[in-house]
DNA sequence: ATTGGCACTCTCTAAGCTAGAGTGCTAACG
DNA sequence: CGTTAGCACTCTAGCTTAGAGAGTGCCAAT
């Protein structure tokens, strides 16, 4: 077997001592030494071979030395490698499970369940969790209705689901009676109720491609008013609900304070971090991001840990955690994984 | 003029020594030896004769020493003091006021306008802006609705002055068909509309208490539903909004990671800033909290400068600054104050 | 009452030193 | 030829020392 020093694929007892010292320095904290490592690896080697493969490991960019004297740490790429390939998570166990189910009762509404997930995510990992508002594609629509508010100003009115309720104010281009809303909500329920919204969608547009000659001026001007209701408004930003945030203060990776501001400022913009969650939306289970491979600077240290969560239908939305890169994965993992089912499965529409 | 070492009231010298030093610590940050002070405070005095009255306002409490040979800075008492007693504020001039009234189109809906109010705080100031969110005791009630959810859970939809939209959920005790609701919405738009919340609430209570025998089956279902309605839910707390905490992050008063974090956490726990804030309901005009006059141990070391913020009728809320003690109250008070009114004139309800 | 003088105290900074930890290299070993 | 012991070297963290600077409190003189 001839070593490669620069190959990607690294020996057998290489991949082992990198595992040992990814572990030791999640637990501790602290850079390790070749001594160290040797007693805690378990290989029976002397701290000089250790040092040797560590040079190694180190050229290959998954280890770096904070100063000539210190020992090692991994480096974002180290961490990569023993997500990848050398960690074995231990699933959470049944009766876990159970008592974090008891946190999503499906009677409640949409809010206070992703509340509860972004503070049973903090809580559980002590670090900040982190949940989407989903912004439905489907849903059944139950309900719609309209109120004049003030001249060309009407608020709608959306029921979807039983328990969401959306209102939006449209303005329009002229005023509306009480009567001629009320025609125009009773055509739109009677088409749309039922109906899921990305159906409805389906329909609106094809509604106005039609020829316009077989539509009544209320059914066009309703059609018109839907579709208004129906178009996500862009300065609507996704969103989402963040918990703990302060238990980050308590790490040394963040003493510095004008990182932490950085990093909180980012938390309230909100703009970046919705994009690096947006991201995660198209990848089925758990996905991590550590350090600046999100390519976002703020996130220097950091890592993220998310999932997907999604009723049977429809993927909602996306949760996780976010801490330092020196987070026990193989806990944080399952955590992240169950909490976005228990959660994907209490939105579930009720039969 | 015999000088009491302990009586409250300070005589002139010492006064004017007692803002200077305020005012430099103010603009420095750091203690003051009374060399320094004697230069700074115009006095024609030696040092010595300097030195003396500072101990003397020492002993009263108004500075303290951090040690033996750092000068000295003022207490929470001392703050006091200057604001009350020795401060002069130079109120805006009508150009900067023009500019802040930029920021409060009258058009805009509540929540936008508190956002703005929040934020313009934070970003003058360069500390944390904080309004409460106004729970209304009047506003005239425009329209009331109701949509059937699901068994025995009710819609109510209540709009109050053209621009506020109130959605609440009622758990009913039977089920109500869509046209019941249509006869007692009806029903209560007749009566309550155009009518203020308080005026309703004792239109209800009375109603209650009166001989039931004259009331249709419907009316006293429908004076039920509303009672519901108009009862604030307990749960439903008080809340605020918030920008610029992490403004708060630069003072070297705060570089003390285990407080800062504290306070990040009073700031997400609300209570106790609530509370505080609700204290300042009662006063009208600009009031500032020094220090742990507050009562609460997260704020050691900082000052709230806060108004009332009301609209002609009715006070609905308290807005204000949150920084250390050391802050340029000269400059603050009279921006919280410009800002409270500019907010509440922005909230009146439009004829 | 005010002031100049003076001894004293305390902090802050820099410099120097040592112990400890860990490395990389080399030469010897099996 | 991979592995290992030995060793010189490097770097940090912590401790001590020393001196400068700032400011005080007190006392005696004005």
């Amino acid at each position: 077997m001839s070593r490669k020093p620069a190959d990607p694929i690294l020996e057998e007892r290489a991949q082992q001592l990198l595992k040992a010292l990814v572990q030791r320095y999640i637990r501790e904290g602290q850079p390790t030494g070749s001594r160290t490592l040797t007693r805690e690896s378990g290989l029976n080697l002397s701290p000089a071979t250790v040092r040797n493969i560590m040079a190694d490991l180190e050229d290959a960019g998954y280890l770096r030395s904070p100063h000539t004297s210190a020992g090692r740490v991994p480096t974002d790429r180290g961490y990569r490698f023993f997500v990848d390939s050398l960690l074995t998570v231990n699933p959470l166990r049944e009766r876990e499970i159970e008592q974090l189910r008891i946190h999503f009762d499906r009677g409640r509404n949409p809010e206070v369940l992703i509340d509860s997930a972004s503070n049973l995510l903090s809580w559980l990992t002590q670090l900040a969790g982190v949940v989407t508002i989903p912004r439905r594609h489907m849903g059944s629509v139950r309900q719609l209705g309209f109120l004049p508010l003030s001249e060309r100003r009407v608020l709608a009115i959306l029921v979807v689901n039983e328990r969401e309720v959306q209102n939006r104010v449209l303005h329009t281009d002229r005023d509306y009676s009480g009567t001629e809303l009320e025609h125009i909500s009773n055509y739109l329920n009677a088409e749309f109720v039922g109906k899921d919204i990305e159906q409805i969608r389906a329909a609106l547009l094809d509604a106005m491609n039609n020829d316009r000659k077989e539509m009544t001026e209320l059914m066009s001007v309703a059609i018109e008013v839907a579709r208004r209701l129906f178009t996500r408004p862009e300065d609507e930003d996704d969103d989402y609900v963040m918990a703990g945030e302060t238990n980050l203060m308590t790490f040394a990776e963040l003493s510095n304070i004008e990182k932490l501001k950085q990093l909180f400022e980012a938390f309230n913009q909100k703009r970046e971090i919705i994009h690096l969650l947006d991201r995660c939306l198209t990848a089925d289970g758990v996905q991590i991001f550590i350090g600046q491979e999100s390519g976002y600077e703020v996130f220097d240290g950091l890592s993220l840990v998310t999932s997907r969560y999604q009723t049977d239908d429809e993927v909602l939305g996306v949760l996780g955690v976010i801490g330092p890169t020196r987070i026990p994965y193989d806990r944080i993992i399952p955590i992240v994984d169950v909490t976005a089912k228990l959660l994907g499965h209490a939105l579930n529409p009720q039969h």
